[in-house]
RNA sequence: GUGGGUAUGGCGCAGUCGGUUAGCGCGCCAGAUUGUGGAUCUGGAGAUCCUCGGUUCGAGUCCGAGUACCCCCC
């Protein structure tokens, strides 16, 4: 089983290291986002070691529609496919009920969805979620949740956060059978809970004390930065937190920018996922220590010059020019999207190495004040 | 040098009976994007309507001449 060792805290902030079957994860740690069991792009697992990706994340939803989960596991299942042996975490399919909010019917029961691919009807409830991730084998499965949308009425969310808690007792007692069954990939399997409640603090509180007794291996916070102001996630997060076991790791789903993580770790998140490195990537949007640079603007056309000065990841190392890049994007070569892609992923995965750094040493509020201002005082022009 | 056709932003086109500030697609320029649809959305710049002349209160539109290109014929 997993084990959750703190090895050294600074206010709020936690220096962790997360044992699995499949691993060890030094947190605070950004989790790389392979939805369909691949990085959006075209990097391999080989790829991700080399810009030191520590855990995986896929997608339960996604999966069961495409290949489907009977598939993944006839192919040995999400660990062997992609040759990816450390940790791999699967959101449930909550998100899509967020996200294809259009094409699904919320009932007691689960959830009733028409696919995105074909239309076809699909049912996936916290059991479904548990069966397709156990069928997928990944180290951590997340439980069946709803992310209400954040303009939610109050009494909508009340109704949903404890349809949630009813779906999160469902999820543990079905992950425990699964895991004694003959044949399962990983008998190990680990769950973490969800905390919901859109940004009505009480009731994220009131259901942070009652999910924190199910004795999960982890505990997420969900539900944040789908529209609410960056002041309005913080607060939800430092109210909420406390309530949570300190002995286990927390998990803030899919969530953020840069800034966003430095202020999540300050208020003791451990674990964080997002599309933005990977989609802003494939946008052209790079991350650098400057600021955001945007790799198809016309004044990068002849520019000589790596993605950032004295970057480690293996395009900047290679010295290939903002120019070439630019090329490659505006002319759909897909050299271009991984090159971008890696590049974000390992800013983003260098950043947590400097985060933990500052923990190691005890510098971590120095740290954040002055990496805030250099992202905020962002001028790329300039290096 | 015969006959027919075309000419409107970088490219491809629309433009009614002559009537506001000449539109559209692509491209270009810039911006959004938070448990991923390589998607999508939002702004912006860019025009001597081939040239000259005429008719008219008013011409991208009608008339004349010229120029360029395309097709047919030889």
């Amino acid at each position: 089983m997993a084990e959750y060792e703190l090895i050294k805290t600074e206010g709020q902030a936690n220096r962790g290291r997360f044992t699995t079957v499949h691993g060890v994860i030094e947190t605070p740690v950004f989790m790389n986002v392979a939805t369909c069991a691949a990085i959006k792009g075209g990097l391999s697992a080989r790829d991700l070691e080399s810009i030191k990706t520590q855990v995986m994340l896929c997608n339960t939803y996604h999966l069961h529609v495409r290949p489907g989960d009977e598939v993944v596991n006839k192919l040995g299942g999400l660990h062997k496919m992609p040759h990816w042996s450390h940790p791999i975490l699967t959101d449930s399919g909550g998100f899509q009920v967020f996200s294809l909010a259009d094409l699904r019917k919320i009932k007691e029961e689960g959830v009733y969805f028409n696919s995105h691919i074909d239309g076809r009807k699909l049912f996936i409830g916290p059991e479904q979620s548990m069966q397709i991730q156990s069928n997928l084998g990944s180290t951590i499965a997340m439980a069946f949740d709803e992310c209400p949308n954040a303009l939610s009425e109050r009494e909508y969310v009340e109704k949903s956060v404890a349809r949630t808690t009813r779906w999160l007792i469902r999820c543990k007692e079905e992950m425990k059978r699964l895991n004694g069954l003959e044949g399962t990939i990983n008998k190990d399997q680990l769950l973490f809970g969800i905390n919901q409640g859109a940004i009505f603090h009480d009731i994220r509180i009131e259901q942070a004390k009652e999910i924190a007794d199910l004795d999960l291996d982890g505990y997420a916070i969900g539900g944040l930065a789908v529209g609410e102001s960056a002041e309005e996630m913080y607060s939800v997060i430092e109210d909420t937190t406390p309530f949570l076991p300190q002995n286990k790791p927390t998990y803030l789903m899919g969530v953020g920018t840069p800034e966003n993580i430095i202020e999540g770790v300050y208020r003791g998140i451990d674990f964080f996922d997002c599309v933005y490195p990977s989609r802003n990537g494939r946008h052209g949007n790079l991350y650098t220590n400057h600021g955001t640079l945007h790799i198809r603007n016309a004044k990068y056309e002849t520019d000589t010059r790596p993605i950032e000065e004295g970057c480690g990841c293996p395009v900047c190392r290679e010295g290939y020019s903002r120019g070439y890049i630019r090329h490659l994007l505006k002319a759909d070569e897909a050299l271009g999207l991984r090159f971008c892609v890696m590049h974000n992923l390992y800013f983003y995965n260098d950043l947590m190495r400097q985060i933990r750094e500052a923990l190691d040493r005890g510098c971590f509020a120095e740290f954040r004040k002055n990496k805030l201002k250099e992202l905020r005082d962002a001028d790329y022009d300039a290096t």
